[in-house]
DNA sequence: GATAACAAAATTGTCGACAATGTTAGCCTT
DNA sequence: AAGGCTAACATTGTCGACAATTTTGTTATC
């Protein structure tokens, strides 16, 4: 049994080709199959995808939106090059936003959910000691939690810029520089602990430890990048 | 020969029609001008600006990822529906974002601009004296001073999420709602004390007063919503 | 051999026309 | 008269062609 990634708006019958097109590109950046620092050439990828070139601007446009590509009038578009110094500035923003997201779930999760949540993390639990599939238990698994939270917060705003925004983002960094958590066992332990504290209706507590794990994050990736 | 008028500036020297038309449209809609639900008539507006139904929808697309716009397949695309529990949630992003942005603030801003912000503030003291032109240094002086603090973060994701996006939304409430905060005196001792904060160097302090008056905003308009 | 100017090719930007879908108005049935 | 069906209309979605700009390649000059 797999986990569905919640956060990938799947098999899309968007019904318009640019909608459509927009998310098949969306994952082949995410993935690389689209190289980061790449030119994104419109009559190629036209070609390729089997449209013309009217949707699939509009499918780049909205990328450009999503800080996925960026573009220069009469040049064209490029797939963003990714940095460790762009990726230390997500996780500033995520331990602002994500941090405000769990203590908006600490009052507003259902029990229910809250549940639920535990079963998983404790899926997570076989996942590490099993050893199986490891990879992604820490990659999407991670995200999958997360994701949760930002949902429970019933923060729209949050939501969109969020899951919407940045986690396409964050995958894309995972991805390609293949990042992930060398302390799965402690991000766990945290995660039941900021589980804890939302279930106990705590929301300063809920909100600094979140944002503690996320800052333990970006401090491992800052000195495990640095050092090389 | 035509002598072409050099400073055309305010006019967005875009050099492609929708990125131009694109600015244009924002304004419109943050100003009222095409007032929030409406629904975009692409023919309509293409011949407004002059300009293909091409360039326009790209321009569409692009309001869309600002969240400026909402998309149908099929049907078309509307302006936002402004609703008060939205302009909440909206408080709450700041409250985390601009936290973060004050607490990088206070290590990263240069003294040279800590004093010329100063500058600033004294003139918007002026201004709420002089009782003349109260309005503007409410509305737009108040922005500008967060502003700023934003871009002294020296995080361009941080700059991007709240200056590119989230501050189109926030004009567009003030503008239709009216809103100017009905306590200036007291959010300018605000601006001041967290000014101090990070003159002094004090990240702790500096995230939680900005914290703190983004969250007495919110609680301001909340009350003085809620009564009616 | 290097550089600058020019010409050719490729790419992006824009447009108008056609196809697909959604909406509306009128007619028929009950 | 009310409700549903149908056909005409309007709007959105898609496409191919043309214009404007940038890039590339060539040639001529120093």
């Amino acid at each position: 049994m797999t986990i569905e990634p919640l956060y990938v708006s799947e098999s899309q019958q968007s019904s318009t080709l640019a909608d459509r097109v927009c998310h098949e590109i969306i994952t082949a950046i995410v993935k690389g199959e689209i190289p980061a620092g790449a030119k994104i050439s419109e009559p190629e990828l036209a070609k390729t995808y089997g449209i013309s070139r009217g949707p699939l601007r509009e499918a780049i446009r909205r990328l450009e939106g999503l800080r996925l590509v960026e573009r220069k009038p009469h040049i064209g578009a490029r797939v963003v090059q990714l940095s460790v110094k762009e990726l230390l500035e997500i996780y500033r923003v995520r331990e602002a936003l994500e941090g405000m997201a769990c203590r908006l779930a600490a009052t507003a999760m259902p029990q229910e959910e809250i549940n639920q949540l535990r079963t998983l993390l404790d899926q997570h639990q076989s996942g590490i000691e099993e050893q199986e599939g490891q990879a992604y238990f820490q990659k999407e698994g991670d995200l999958d939690f997360h994701y949760r939270i930002v949902m429970a917060s019933g923060n729209s705003k949050l939501q969109e810029l969020l899951a919407a925004d940045l986690y396409h983002l964050v995958r894309m960094y995972r991805y390609q520089f293949s990042l992930s958590s060398s302390r799965p066992t402690m991000a766990l332990r945290e995660h039941h602990q900021i589980l804890d504290a939302i279930e106990a209706r705590d929301e300063e507590l809920a909100e600094l430890l979140m944002r503690r794990h996320i800052s333990a994050s970006r401090r491992n990736i800052e000195s495990k990048l640095n050092q090389s």
